[in-house]
DNA sequence: CGCGCGATTTTGTGATCACATAGCAGCATG
DNA sequence: CATGCTGCTATGTGATCACAAAATCGCGCG
């Protein structure tokens, strides 16, 4: 098994969460990264073996996340990323768009100044991210500018819909910007950003929307060259 | 290809399904009926007491249903319906109503004769139930009459998520309905079954989203009695 | 040298056990 | 009589074990 699949250990001792969860959330950051290939079989042993845990709270953190849409149990009662097809992600995105639009419009209420200043850092982490090639720090910068925004009305019965989706998309969508450069031509988190200072909300539908296409139009037609699809009948190992 | 969610719950011995999903499905039905109170207490070893199986396969299953926001895990690490406020109502329906009428429209191009006459007979039994004030039967075939129709596609990202939504909402709509009688003043189903006939997408989004928020409307003024919140401190056992 | 086919290993599932903690009741004390 | 403390019980969490099915490998056959 590979060691690295999970990195980051951020679990200490006087960590307060059960360790199923400790286990669950850097299972999910190696999904929404895409450091699981999707062809990959996962096995419970290997990766409790993998974290330094017990078979149990692994098991409990692969059910949560097929749950989630973020891996599928297989009629061999096996557990894999669940490959992507045209059709598929043709859904995840139309999903979004239609989510994010909504749940950005109804944060428009509780925009702060503050939470506008949040924003416009984690856009200068984007973008130094996309400068730099550091495809981690671009997802995970990506998926904090949107999840905050979302979540400025306090929880929000959006956000956890919103995820499943992010995580079902994630680990092909690095896969497809390994092989683009430059594809943000217009930076719509700006178009966002200049949105939420007007309280303009329609301009923040679009902008959004259009974030999600613009980042995601490429990668549809990577996507079709067939070893993206992760149709891999049984990969094993990395 | 009503979802397991109405499918049978009980297994027999030849069941090719694990234990663990049979509780699944028994404990999302429950869920989805509004058979479990709110602010009941949902301990492991009484559910499995009461389902005749072990510990284990009813972890599973509650973790599962965590994840799908079904239920929520407290800080004292016990699950319990995760109570209901109006922001979040409001959040859940509104959710719904963009999701299901992307889906609904999404659908149309695969909606086919046979597809209508099913959901035909499905809105017969809808009727038949509320006129026997069957709520049971309502909100089951209910589910089936929406899931059948956004499933048309074959399986649909959307699917989950719409799911998802009806297992937060359904343990306060049926509370709400036994208040309620002859809620459905105008049937939303035969709209919707007539712009089926019609191709006519534009006007399927307008009934499903009334459909929707008619079904919808009363029960939100009637969460604001406060005992529908589920605020119930500390409900005991199964 | 290719191809089935059976033995071995791997893996998921479910049950049980051990332990720490939260909940709760009963008792003692002011 | 109210209140805080103490012990017991209930409960969740994690580990380990047993078993069956699946996957894998290696041997033998054509």
């Amino acid at each position: 098994m590979a060691t690295d699949l999970v990195a980051e250990a951020q679990g200490g001792a006087d960590d307060p969460r059960t360790l199923h969860q400790q286990v669950l959330a850097r299972l999910r950051q190696s999904i929404l990264l895409g450091r699981i290939e999707p062809g990959q079989a996962l096995t419970i042993r290997g990766l409790a073996a993998d974290l330094g845990v017990s078979a149990m709270p692994v098991r409990e953190a692969l059910r949560q996340l097929v749950a989630e849409r973020a891996l599928e149990l297989m009629d061999n009662r096996r557990v894999r990323i669940p490959p992507m097809t045209i059709e598929r992600f043709d859904d995840l995105i139309a999903a979004r768009v239609v989510l994010e639009a909504e749940a950005a419009a109804r944060a428009m209420p509780y925009v702060t100044e503050g939470l506008i200043a949040r924003l416009e850092a984690e856009d200068a982490v984007i973008n130094a991210a996309e400068a730099a090639r550091d495809y981690d720090s671009w997802i995970g910068a990506n998926f904090s500018f949107h999840a905050m925004l979302y979540g400025a009305a306090g929880q929000s019965a959006f956000l956890p819909l919103i995820e499943s989706l992010w995580l079902q998309i994630g680990p092909f969508l690095r896969r497809a910007m390994r092989t683009l450069a430059g594809h943000y031509t217009v930076d719509r988190h700006s178009e966002a950003l200049a949105a939420l200072r007007r309280r303009d909300t329609m301009a923040l539908r679009i902008a959004i929307e259009a974030d999600i296409r613009d980042g995601i139009a490429h990668i549809g037609s990577t996507l079709i060259r067939s070893d993206m699809l992760g149709k891999v009948p049984e990969g094993n190992m990395a």
